[in-house]
DNA sequence: ACACTCTAATGGTCAAAGAAAGTCGAAGTA
DNA sequence: TACTTCGACTTTCTTTGACCATTAGAGTGT
């Protein structure tokens, strides 16, 4: 078996054993199956990326950690849906608009939260010389963040 | 745990015990926790900021001091603030963070505001190639536009 | 009393060392 | 060809120590 099959199920298992959150030393699991600790931020980033319904959160220096958070539960399918399929490279202000009053529609997100959604992609937030292409591309990006995000509150 | 958490929630403690106002010794403090005094300046500056809420004043000499504030601000002038004198031209991601955390702590925002306002200035939402003096511009932008979306509605 | 100086007691700054984690290209493997 | 593994180098956060600045009060001379 793989050695990063092997740090993969290692921290799901973690993972199940009740919490949906881990926090681990990069070093320490890295001493603990003998591997440059490198190796562990490849698992990190083939196995626990956003796309495979994980958040990771880390921080260097004396002290430091990796957290990894679970977000992908039966609740979210729809969220996960728009963040994996509906939402590409590229989303117009419009379409944003239109999917984040869905939203609103569906109660996911309430009134408030979705002002401040289309607030961060609105052509005023995003008035700086950049192409239409990079623009819509940074929309797409912003807005799969916030609905991993939310996702991940949702999981109740 | 880290010994500059450790400083913090002392300190922190001593607040929450009545007064929003706390004076210490630097060097009892760091005779206290073992450590060079200029330990304590450390967390001062990283945990006690103004972006964090906080004021400190001193006095050298025989009979010194230290005096640490907690701020506090209604949150439309914590908003106006945040618009017209803090964010200038550029943010970066942790100074967005610290910002929206304050925010949250001083009830302006909800916890789950909160982190919509984190992902959508977040790295991952960033993630397209640009500079980073490019992408910090477009955190405050996005940044402000939220702002004043809150401010609006704060209103009505 | 008064003014002046000296000194001990504080706190401040900054650069360097230490302690994690991140990045990225090269080499290995299936 | 695509996926793994490693390790040299980078970045970030923490901790310390040497040196600097300020203040209150004691001592001294008039």
């Amino acid at each position: 078996m793989r050695l990063s099959d092997s740090i993969e199920s290692f921290i799901k298992e973690m993972l199940d054993d009740g919490s949906a959150e881990v926090e681990l030393k990069r070093n320490e699991l890295a001493e603990y199956f003998r591997c440059a600790p490198s190796q562990i931020n490849y698992v990190l980033a083939t196995r626990f990326s956003p796309d495979h319904g994980y958040l990771t959160e880390s921080r260097r220096g004396g002290g430091g950690y990796i957290r990894i958070v679970r977000v992908v539960q039966s609740g979210s399918q729809r969220l996960m849906y728009l963040v994996n399929e509906r939402i590409g490279d590229s989303l117009t202000g419009e379409e944003c608009i239109r999917l984040i009053s869905q939203l609103k529609e569906a109660e996911v997100v309430t009134a408030d939260e979705a002002s401040l959604m289309a607030a961060a992609v609105s052509a005023r937030a995003l008035s700086v010389p950049l192409t239409d292409e990079l623009k819509n591309a940074m929309r797409a990006r912003i807005m799969k963040s916030m609905l991993m995000t939310i996702a991940a509150r949702n999981k109740g």
